[in-house]
DNA sequence: CCGAGCGGAAGCTAAGCCTT
DNA sequence: AAGGCTTAGCTTCCGCTCGG
């Protein structure tokens, strides 16, 4: 078994948990949680620990205080993501998470390999896979630095991706990109030529690292630009790939548009409160109260122009984050 | 006993506003 | 432009209840 076989097999261990009466159990098993999903992505924030763990800002903020003060975590400050900080494991929080993964990490406590400048795409990336893990969408997965670590620290090695997961029904292994900026969109679409080969070589592998991609934003548009650049290498006539290899790509390369606000909203919007302010909820309950009533209207009128009005509003609470 | 969750108080900081 | 003042927002601390 590799180093990537491992970790997927690893993976899950402690991420997702159970919530028991037991208070007491409840805070072990988040601990233990946290020190999972650190050990496996090297550093995590707040407000992704707050998601996963569907709690409130002020409960993370204890339970992190309390690995701090069990010299498990250190918390440094940074100007580059929402949280202005992140979080990661000291010497001895390494060790137990490598206890309870159950597999060497190669973690090491400095900060020193911390690449602020992409902080918030890999952070974005951890969104994205304790999602999928949370919602039992994928029954393992392997993080970049995983990938990196099979592939002898190569870290431009060109079949680096963000991350692996297995698709908990169909057992297939899936590439996960995130797109945090458009500049490889631009220009003649030759750096896509060379992202569409890099896909292509693991896709026709018989024994290749995924069998599907699965490409993620912030923003709708880019996944949108990188449809459309494909469309325009596709189309040119002196295109590098056979009828066959486009088909190929086009059906394994799928764009996931429906978690872009909610990467947005928890990693981009640096207006988003941070607080567990009541008024958010007041604020939820007369959203529903409201779209309640424009249900009834746009049922009972039949009006296109109400049921127009009806789904802008259902969007926009989507956007907000007030329903799903 | 421990820790979650809740509300309230207080400290701190960044941002905005006002005055000079 | 500089400096001071006010305010909003975030965090921490405290005390409380509740459940195993």
């Amino acid at each position: 078994m590799n180093y990537i076989e491992r970790a997927i097999d690893t993976s899950m261990n402690h991420i997702c948990i159970t919530n028991p009466n037991d208070p007491g159990t409840l805070g072990l098993l988040r601990e233990n949680a946290v020190i999972a999903i650190i050990g496996g992505f090297g550093v995590s924030t707040k407000t992704i620990l707050q998601r996963h763990l569907s709690t409130s800002r002020e409960s993370v903020n204890k339970l992190v205080n309390r690995l701090k003060k069990k010299g498990l975590v250190s918390v440094h400050h940074t100007f580059s993501n929402t949280d202005r900080g992140f979080i990661v494991l000291t010497a001895h929080g390494i060790r137990e998470a490598e206890f309870l993964l159950n597999r060497e990490l190669y973690l090491r406590s400095d900060i020193s390999r911390v690449n602020e400048r992409n902080l918030i795409h890999d952070l974005s990336v951890q969104l994205v896979v304790l999602e999928l893990a949370k919602t039992q969408k994928i029954s393992g997965f392997a993080t970049e630095r995983d990938i990196s670590i099979q592939l002898e620290q190569r870290g431009n090695d060109p079949r680096l991706i963000d991350a692996i997961v297995i698709d908990a029904v169909s057992n297939q292994s899936i590439a996960v990109e995130m797109e945090a900026s458009n500049s490889k969109n631009k220009g003649n679409g030759d750096i896509r030529r060379k992202i569409l080969s890099k896909y292509l070589q693991e896709l026709e592998s018989n024994n290749g690292l995924y069998d599907f991609v699965y490409m993620y934003s912030h923003r709708q548009r880019f996944l949108t630009q990188i449809e459309k650049a494909h469309t325009k290498l596709f189309a040119s006539q002196r295109s590098s790939f056979t009828p066959e290899q486009q088909e190929l790509l086009t059906n394994r390369i799928k764009f996931k548009h429906n978690f872009c606000n909610t990467i947005y909203e928890l990693m981009f919007n640096s207006k988003r409160q941070l607080n567990d302010n009541k008024l958010e909820l007041a604020r939820k309950d007369m959203y529903l109260l409201q779209l309640k009533e424009i249900e009834k209207l746009a049922q009972t009128s039949g009006d296109r122009v109400v049921e127009i009005r009806r789904d802008g509003f259902v969007e926009a609470g989507k956007i907000m984050g007030l329903i799903e």
